[in-house]
DNA sequence: AAGATGACGCCCG
DNA sequence: CCGGGCGCCATCT
């Protein structure tokens, strides 16, 4: 298997954005890879994931809004996205509840919103 | 180096 | 809703 890799950077930047993923939320494997920097590179998605160790890989959907995972690993995922509060409507996550936004995917680039303004006038 | 694989995504029938 | 086909891209054989 799979090489260990030096070369991680493209996944090293996947596995960040789902580590963003809050509990209770979801985000599409298009999604990841998109807010990774990585637009049409879904595939990777799951090789980081992989490659990854305790992360909540469990967030991580197809986008349609369901499971793609599959034998009792698919259904350990549900149970967990179940257990911490996702719905599920038939076999998909209701993706308008639950999807995660870029903004939280997205690499902390957040400026401290402005250093407010003191108080003068306010 | 070429072909096959995969926890993908999107379009079409 | 489901299946089939094509595009995508890193890794594996």
């Amino acid at each position: 298997m799979a090489a260990p890799a030096k070369k991680l950077g493209m996944f090293d930047k996947m596995l960040r954005v789902v580590a963003r993923i809050p509990r209770g939320r979801v985000a599409t494997y298009g999604d990841v890879a998109y807010a990774a920097g990585f637009p049409g590179a879904a595939r990777q998605v799951a090789w980081a994931l992989h490659a990854s160790h305790g992360l909540p890989w469990q967030r991580v959907i197809g986008s349609n809004g369901k499971i793609l995972l599959g034998g009792h690993h698919g259904l350990e995922q549900r149970l967990r996205l179940e257990h911490e509060g996702v719905r599920f409507i038939g076999l998909r996550v209701d993706l308008k509840q639950h999807r995660c936004p870029f903004q939280i995917l997205r690499p902390a680039k957040q400026k401290p919103a402005a250093k407010k303004r003191r108080a003068a006038g306010r």
